[in-house]
DNA sequence: TTGACATATCTATATATTACGATATATTAG
DNA sequence: CTAATATATCGTAATATATAGATATGTCAA
């Protein structure tokens, strides 16, 4: 039998883990961590960023679409261009601790 | 035209940045969060997990499968049973920053 | 050895994600 | 107005991932 069996178990509620993995699954794919890096920089433009993420414009928008839609980045037109700039608070802290943990570099 | 463009820009290499996705794909699951979560806890037997997590054996299996490909997780078999434990030190970094930052509680 | 239990693996199906082309909308210049 | 540029959206095929059942392996007790 297992040592811990009795031991009693700090769990987070279920809705926390899922919105949790939510979160990470929005933030891993190589392109989506390029772009809040390139946008904790500055502000953007959508062809900018796609040309600084080597993608095509219409994916860069539906990458920058849904980060946008879990409210980590914001967008504001300005003539035919659209900026986007990071508004999740907390975003900087991931992308620290992801450079700091997810990589050997 | 943007005001950005002639800005230096500091920018990770691309095989960090796909590194790093990787590796919080393979976080960006509730079954795992919750494994992992268990494990900083001590360690503990693949049944016990699985009901625990409220999955099959066999699922609960194969997450941990994967989690131990990543070299997040180790495993030691004692009689009939296998405990698993976690061997990644980055990975309580992590957790307590996705605790912190991804998600509201 | 057999039976029971624990874990692991494999396979098929379902579901999700991604890339990318086609098309649509918005804005400005001429 | 039309043409050009910038961005957004949609459809779909390719790929990846998840789920769950069937089966296999490993260990122990009787």
């Amino acid at each position: 039998m297992a040592e811990n069996t009795k031991q009693k178990l700090n769990l987070m509620p279920n809705e926390v883990l899922e919105e949790a993995s939510e979160c990470l699954k929005v933030l891993a794919h190589p392109a989506r961590l390029r772009m809040i890096e390139i946008l904790m920089q500055g502000k953007f433009a959508v062809h900018e960023i796609a040309r600084l993420c080597e993608l095509n414009p219409n994916q860069a928008c539906d990458h920058l679409r849904l980060l946008k839609g879990h409210k980590l980045l914001d967008s504001k037109r300005s003539g035919r261009t659209v900026y986007y700039t990071i508004i999740s608070p907390q975003l900087t802290g991931i992308i620290k601790c992801i450079r700091k943990n997810c990589s050997l570099i």
